[in-house]
DNA sequence: TCACTTGGCGAACGCTGTTCATTAAGATAT
DNA sequence: ATATCTTAATGAACAGCGTTCGCCAAGTGA
């Protein structure tokens, strides 16, 4: 589009005379096959344009302008398409050193890691939900956590199952947060066209709607109405780590009586 | 059944006579109508033959002996059938009276109680991780919540967060409880059909292979792999839920410095 | 030039959620 | 007793889904 007019002449429509040779090949000059990769990357792209129940392989195929069936020479099954997308999302994601006396720290980087990728590409917490990190590509993703545990300190037991506890907290937390953008797309879609409702107006119509609860049946729900749903899920994503780093540090051995440093 | 030989009389096929009449009305003698309960019934009933991804509109309506479209006239659509089972799940479910000298086991009794009713139906985590409590019949659940928090003494933003984390953690480990049995499922049925794997032979392989990973890349996976996956999840749940309330109580105002009582 | 491998095509199967015009039956009103 | 109205369920249809299979064209090595 720029800087045309160059001596590769601009593709035309073939003459009748070169009937034989489909004009695909000429248009296309060295057609890229399909792969793997350019499957999943065809995934992610409906995906964000259409969601989880938008995603069909007749989707992705269009997207490659290709035929359904011919994904399936590279890709067994849309649940191993998933599967890829969902351990493809984690590549590159680097593994801290565990250092004993950060591990809070650490911890705290690696949720918020975790969650801005899963931010990253539309439902890809309900994805995400639905899969268990012990393929051999994301063992050790796992082995690290389990290292910032034990190095912390953490009885066994404990460093096993927080693992766990933690991942679930990161997907439940970032699945509720799409389930809020969908609903909020939802209404968009069948309401009034005008003053797009937003995500955050709906938060606002619920927080009114507990703070307009009967006082002497909701007394409590009234009183958090305000804290319930905030402008930024960020501060509430960190508060809820925060209650599980607290929960295991109490874990931890008392420290040496140290003196009041400060 | 049981007090039979009363003065109603057995339902007798209906003679040639009467054939104007036809016969069903005799023969089920009132024949029940649908209605939304007994859709939602029957809903569960196939949700615990096939489970979720067999539960379809067109096999709830051959549980009723009835057409697809008939349900349609008690159900707005199979989303609104999800969220009523949803519902149903917590009906009966008794909310305590918050006792501030016993939130810790209040609230593992709430979450106890919740973890048995989805695992009394098959692949109800998965339904319910798609639902909000915020509906009318489930929001004195909320409250009954925020009023434990609350009345324990927990800063109100804490309280406002501490609801959504141990839902969340609840669904996310029942679901996941439910994946290894599900995947324990699939393998029997297309692997060697004597001597059914079970759920627990799979958990004895996973650790096998946990315990063979190599040493200097995995060492704290091969020391964990005897805690990672237990014979019953019950000790599990309980660890996570531990780590939980531990971190709520870290935020409890000191209590007034007591004499060491024991 | 021939055989062969490969990658993509197109049609088909059986399933899904949902809608709509139609029918059978029961209740109500004339 | 007859006619009208309401209700509940029907069955066919639509568009889309995941997956499979037979086929064809292009490219490669002998």
């Amino acid at each position: 589009m720029s800087d045309a007019a160059s001596d590769t002449p601009a593709p035309l429509p073939p003459s009748p005379w070169e009937r034989g040779r489909p004009a695909r090949s000429r248009v296309t000059p060295a057609r890229v096959p399909l792969s793997r990769v350019r499957v999943v990357e065809a995934a992610f792209v409906v995906l964000d344009r259409q969601g989880l129940d938008g995603l069909s392989m007749r989707q992705v195929a269009a997207e490659l302008g290709v035929t359904v069936s011919a994904l399936y020479a590279h890709v067994s099954s849309k649940a191993d398409l998933l599967e890829l997308m969902y351990t493809r999302l984690f590549v590159g994601f680097d593994l801290p050193e565990p250092d004993r006396e950060r591990w809070q720290e650490q911890l705290r980087d690696f949720a918020r890691s975790v969650r801005r990728r899963l931010l990253s590409h539309r439902d890809m917490a309900r994805i995400s939900m639905a899969h268990v990190p012990f393929t051999a590509e994301l063992l050790p993703h796992v082995e690290a956590l389990l290292a910032i545990f034990r190095t912390a300190g953490l009885p066994d037991r404990i460093s096993a199952e927080a693992g766990d506890l933690i991942s679930t907290y990161i997907n439940g937390f970032v699945l509720e947060e799409g389930m809020w953008q969908d609903r909020a797309a939802a209404d968009e879609a069948g309401g009034s066209s005008l003053a797009r409702p937003d995500w955050r107006e709906m938060a606002g119509e619920m927080q009114n709607y507990f703070a307009s609860l009967p006082e002497e049946d909701y007394p409590h729900l009234r009183a958090l109405s305000g804290l319930m749903v905030t402008d930024s899920s960020d501060d509430r994503f960190d508060i809820g780590l925060e209650i599980i780093l607290r929960g295991l540090a109490s874990y931890l051995p008392d420290p040496a009586p140290s003196p009041p440093s400060q």
